[in-house]
DNA sequence: TCGGTAAAAGTCAGTATTGACTATCGTATA
DNA sequence: TATACGATAGTCAATACTGACTTTTACCGA
C-alpha cells in the first residue's frame, strides 16, 4: 500500500516515466521503501489500469527505446492519494525481520557463538545507521527530518536491545563456564 | 528466509502436518512472524522438494481428509536449519512498514489532520503493545524472553518517535495559528 | 436425532515481487 | 575511429504470498 502511495507521491511533482520513477526512489536509499524496478512497471500499470494514473506516449525524445511512456497524477489519483496517506499515517503495521524467530531457536547453538553471531549483528547494525546518519541533509524539510528520525529511532532501538541481549548471554555462559570449572575441581558429590 | 527457519524449527521438537505448524503459529500471535495458512503449505512443499523434509502418508487417523501428510526433519534438513539460523541472527534487515513515505508526504494534509491521524497511530501501538504484554508468561525461556524484548523495544521506539512527532506539528501548528491571529488583529501592515 | 456451528486439513486461482535478461544511446579512452 | 562501458528504459518468466473456497468430522443444544 505504501509503494503505491509513494509512486503516486513522486508523481505530485510532475509527469514522470517508469525509470524516472525507479531512479528517485534509488537515490533516497533506505529513506523511502524498498521497491525493485520490475515493481515499479508493475504498480504504475496497476495504477493506470485503475484510472489513477495517465499515460503518453512521449515521441522522439532521446535516450534509448525512444519513445518512452510518460505517467500523469489524475484527479481520482489526488484522490486516492490522500486517502492512502490517511491510512498509512493512521495505522500502525508491526514488521518483522525474522530476529524473534532466530531468538526462539538461538538455544540450538553454542552460547559463544550465539554470542559471536549477535557481536556481529550489532556491527551490521552500527554500519546500516552511519550510511542513514550520511545521507541526512540538515536542510531538508521537516517532512524528511520526521521520516530519518523515525528510521534512526528503530535503528537505535535494534542496537540497544542487542546489546542488552548480548550482557544477559554473557552473563548465561558466565555462569555455565563457572558451573563446569566447579564440577571439573571439586570431582563429585 | 526466516519463514523456513521457523517451520524447520517447529519441526525439531517431532514431526507434524501442515495444519499443526499452522495452529502453532497462529497460536503465539505476533511473536514469531506473519505466515499465513496457503503459504505454510506452498513453503514446506518447497522445502521437501529441496529434501530438507521427509513426508509420510498418516492413513486411517482421526479427522478430516483421514490422510494426513506428516512431515519429518532430514539430517540436511537439521543442517539447513542451523545454516539460516546463523544467517538470521548474524544479518540486520531493516523493514519499511511505510510511515517514512507517509512522513515525507505529510505537508500535502492540513496540520490539525496530520495531528489527529498520527494520535491515532499513537493509540494504536499501545494497544498493540497492550496485546503483546497480554501474551508474555514470566516462566518462559530465556530465547523467548529475548524474542519478546525484541517486540517490546521496536514498540516502544515507534511510541516514542510517535510521541515526538507530535510536539513538534503541534509547535508548528501553534506557530501558524499565531501567525494568523496576528494577521487576522493587525489589519494590514 | 437432527441441524447448525466450529475446527481440522487442505486446495487453488489470483496478486505481488524479484532477478535476470534485452536493447539503445552517450561518452570516454585506447 | 572503433569499442568498451555505464546509464537509460524496459520486459518477462519464475517465485512468494494471499484470500477465498471446499470437504470432512466432532460436538452441542433443541
Amino acid at each position: 500500500m505504501h509503494k503505491e502511495l509513494l509512486l503516486l507521491g513522486l508523481l505530485q511533482s510532475g509527469p514522470k516515466t517508469g525509470y524516472d520513477l525507479y531512479r528517485i526512489i534509488a537515490a533516497h536509499g533506505e529513506l523511502y521503501t524498498d521497491l525493485k524496478k520490475g515493481n515499479v512497471y508493475y504498480l504504475i500499470e496497476r495504477l493506470t489500469e485503475s484510472g489513477y494514473l495517465q499515460v503518453k506516449l512521449e515521441a522522439g525524445a532521446r535516450g534509448p527505446r525512444r519513445e518512452r511512456l510518460i505517467y500523469t497524477l489524475t484527479d481520482q489519483g489526488l484522490q486516492h492519494f490522500t486517502d492512502l496517506l490517511r491510512d498509512v499515517v493512521r495505522t500502525y503495521e508491526l514488521a518483522h525481520t525474522g530476529v524473534e524467530v532466530g531468538m526462539v531457536f538461538l538455544s540450538y547453538l553454542p552460547v559463544d557463538e550465539a554470542i559471536q553471531l549477535l557481536e556481529e549483528r550489532r556491527q551490521a547494525i552500527i554500519m546500516r545507521r552511519a550510511l542513514v546518519v550520511q545521507e541526512i541533509r540538515a536542510d531538508a524539510p521537516v517532512a524528511m527530518q520526521l521520516a530519518q528520525d523515525h528510521l534512526l529511532s528503530l535503528m537505535d532501538a535494534e542496537l540497544i536491545w542487542s546489546t542488552r541481549a548480548l550482557e544477559r548471554l554473557s552473563r548465561e555462559s558466565e555462569v555455565s563456564a563457572t558451573v563446569s570449572y566447579a564440577v571439573g575441581h571439586s570431582s563429585g558429590s
